[in-house]
DNA sequence: CTGAAAGCGCTTACAG
DNA sequence: CTGAAAGCGCTTACAG
């Protein structure tokens, strides 16, 4: 499997490979004849020549390679980032090579290693507790970065987030304004900023509307949440819930959560009103239609790949946050 | 950002390039001494060395890049292939290069091109209708290549898939032992063998069952399969359908059509019947828990891997098609 | 035990 | 209009 290289359409053609290559690369700056220039062209078709950028990466200094490290690439909310900074890299000439940190500190660095020895010319990262040095040094050295859906508290990188506080609050009163009994905020147990934010924005809401709203909070590990949210569920709710909102604060969550009230027959709204944060193929099953926060992951995508690109070109990070408008999709799981 | 090399390891150290590559690649052929290898790692650690794989691979000629290429990277099913290839491939060393074709044979081979510039080593791909020239092409090459999840007649290509037809043949075997007035294949419109071989399962297991069952098939295009699978449904089945048995050959068609039956408050198993192809987070949320069959994907993400890497290494195609056995879960989404 | 040197496949400033 | 040459950061057979 001997790739043909430059080195043979220049000895076919009887010319150097320095023409060879200014003809490939259609470099305007000197002339070369019609003649030579379709010669060229015919013997690369004919030899079946495929480029190396490899040895064009170690020239230039580009690899046209971009990291993207997620939680994990099985998870729906992921997938689709990646799906949408696919096409968008592709547009600009980047291919994407992917990683799964499974919110692991050591596996987050080990792929960032792995992807800057790759000479990936830059990375799209969602952080992960723990990260936070890693990334500094990356940022230290002007590597091109930029955060997507989560951002760190102590560490400048430019970041494409969504509005998750202000986003949380405004969902929430949308539910104080119904007048529950009772607000359940399911969440995670975590560190990572941007959940801590939704859960702030939760919090804000209700402290400053002055309502006499009982709330509660479960937040799960990552471990097992289907398991976790079922048995805390069940306790928070009895036997025969009613005039209780519940908030779910991922997608992950929702789908655990609902499963648990479809399996217990508790109906959606009549007995208790949901929304959740995010999207999933799955509520299309859920018996009502859900009530949810979208994200707008295509500009998100736009954005990152947008920031990335500036970055890589001007070597002169930013540390500029941008921060995108979720939206409340309101449908038939509130009363 | 200027990145430390080799030669800067050398210069310190007061040794040769050559001297340094040995050491940091723990070469065993030439004895050095414990005290220059000790030097020379020290010198890489403070001085933040981290090898050029690029200069690596063309000195090699190995990447350690794999190519994936699947139809959508956003679609579940693929996004856990996807997953499982990355763990299995990150344990032999190699990075993952992903790219979604959305079946269609031109952006597929934009792809493939793409990805051989890149010099990625070999390529794991779900082939798309319209792709055997292109992939013919590479086989001719001995370019290693595998293709999970689907194959293609007329080219010799190593391949994972599933036994399709006869899971299916028994799938259907197992709705005509429970006598329902009819049974009706929900299936794509399409040439990809692996996906006739579904739909030749049933034909099959209907014809040879000398049962005097009904059945109908629904095929639908990959463009509007919601509005598509939802209007024919209420064709076939009419206001209230009884005995009823529908047989969804993917998950998106399954999740399409349950919807419909969930939002036409349709019962299962008690006026209709459901068996479908592959899992999905969602069935979490429907009513009764979905009979589906199960593709043993960890394994076939590591046959995939396994066979590559065997290319890779040994450049002898085999033309070996690995058939693995999916399962049947039965649950209670039939009477 | 260690080094000089060639070379992987390109790009590009320079010279003519 | 075109070519000779240096060099990107490595690896590795060879020589000593």
């Amino acid at each position: 499997m001997k790739r043909t290289s430059i080195k043979d359409i220049a000895r076919i053609a009887g010319v150097s490979v320095a023409t060879v290559s200014y003809v490939l690369n259609r470099k305007e700056g000197q002339r070369i004849s019609e003649n030579t220039k379709k010669k060229i062209f015919e013997i690369a078709e004919t030899i079946n020549y495929t480029p190396n950028k490899i040895a064009k990466s170690l020239k230039t200094n580009k690899s046209k390679l971009l990291g993207l490290i997620v939680a994990d690439i099985s998870n729906e909310f992921y997938s689709h980032i990646a799906r949408n900074l696919e096409d968008k890299a592709l547009k600009l000439g980047y291919t994407l090579i992917i990683g799964s940190s499974d919110e692991n500190a050591e596996k987050f660095e080990k792929l960032i290693e792995l992807f800057s020895q790759q000479q990936v010319d830059g990375m799209i990262v969602a952080p992960v507790v723990g990260s936070e040095h890693i990334l500094q040094k990356l940022v230290d050295k002007n590597y091109p970065i930029v955060t997507i859906d989560r951002y760190l508290k102590d560490v400048k990188i430019p970041s494409i987030i969504v509005n998750n506080r202000e986003i949380a609050e405004s969902t929430t009163d949308f539910l104080l304004k119904k007048k529950f009994d009772k607000i359940i905020y399911i969440g995670y147990d975590t560190k990572l900023p941007h959940l801590l934010d939704r859960q702030k924005g939760f919090e804000t809401a209700i402290s400053e509307s002055g309502e006499n709203v009982k709330t509660q909070s479960i937040l799960v590990g990552i471990e097992n949440i289907t398991e976790e949210i079922q048995s805390k569920l069940k306790a928070a709710l009895g036997i025969s819930p009613t005039n209780i909102a519940l908030y779910f604060s991922s997608n992950k969550l929702a789908v655990a959560g609902l499963s648990y009230l479809v399996q217990n027959n508790i109906k959606v709204p009549e007995n208790i009103s949901v929304v959740a944060f995010d999207e999933t193929e799955a509520y299309k099953l859920f018996p009502s239609k859900i009530t949810y926060v979208k994200q707008p992951l295509e500009e998100m995508a736009d954005e990152a790949v947008k920031l990335l690109d500036l970055q890589i070109k001007q070597y002169a990070a930013s540390a500029k946050k941008i921060t995108l408008s979720a939206e409340l999709i309101v449908q038939n799981s509130t009363k």
